[in-house]
DNA sequence: TCAGTGATTAGG
DNA sequence: CTAATCACTGAG
């Protein structure tokens, strides 16, 4: 999608220019989408809306412009490779949950959980519009301890909306883990607009 | 390039 | 209990 081009979602025609519209409400995602192998389901989070309703009532959304998948039956990278603890407990659900999780003394990173019960994966959301980075986008969105384990599929403060935007996705190596090596450092693993 | 900052984890 | 680690960020 081409900045400032019109496109039609939900029926609502609206500017496209990395922001999402307000009043424009699309489809909320379902089990069904949350519950496919990570591989299908981190490339296809990207274009979709992230939707919190904060505290004092007002609802944001934002689009999803970068993510990371991790696969822990194959991935060293993966917090839950080693198995389950207590931090990784979720990852071990069914998709659709949220796997939070603090990191360097100061960050909350927001993961969405991915496939079946016992097959633990997870979706890091790195960035969406206008807020590059997970840490910063966690600060900026008040995501925090008390969003582990949230259910997208049945929360009234936290889900995912489709409003028909279909970008094109580019992928790379993901960031920050060296530590786990070859193979799984060079995975094409990370997916941007 | 590099320190800050504290939950989580493995190990004794 | 202890110490090492760390899906990051921002300043210099």
């Amino acid at each position: 999608m081409q900045k400032g081009k019109k496109h039609s979602g939900n029926g609502i025609k609206w500017k496209t220019k990395f922001h999402t519209n307000p009043m424009a409400s699309g489809t909320k995602l379902s089990r069904d989408f949350f519950i496919r192998d990570v591989l299908d389901v981190a490339p296809d989070l990207i274009g979709k809306n992230l939707v919190i309703k904060f505290p004092d009532g007002t609802v944001g959304r934002y689009i999803v412009t970068e993510v990371e998948a991790y696969r822990g039956s194959e991935d060293k990278a993966c917090h839950a490779f080693k198995g389950r603890t207590s931090r990784t407990e979720i990852m071990f659900h069914e998709g659709g949950r949220l796997y939070i999780y603090f990191i360097y003394g100061m960050y909350w990173m927001l993961n969405i959980v991915t496939g079946k019960e016992n097959d633990p994966q997870a979706v890091l959301i790195r960035g969406v519009e206008n807020i590059d980075g997970p840490g910063k986008l966690t600060r900026s969105l008040g995501i925090d301890r008390s969003y582990y384990g949230e259910d997208l599929v049945t929360s009234e403060r936290i889900w995912i909306e489709n409003d028909g935007f279909t970008p094109i996705v580019k992928n790379g190596q993901r960031i920050g883990i060296e530590y786990a090596g070859e193979p799984w450092k060079s995975k094409p693993w990370r997916y941007y607009i």
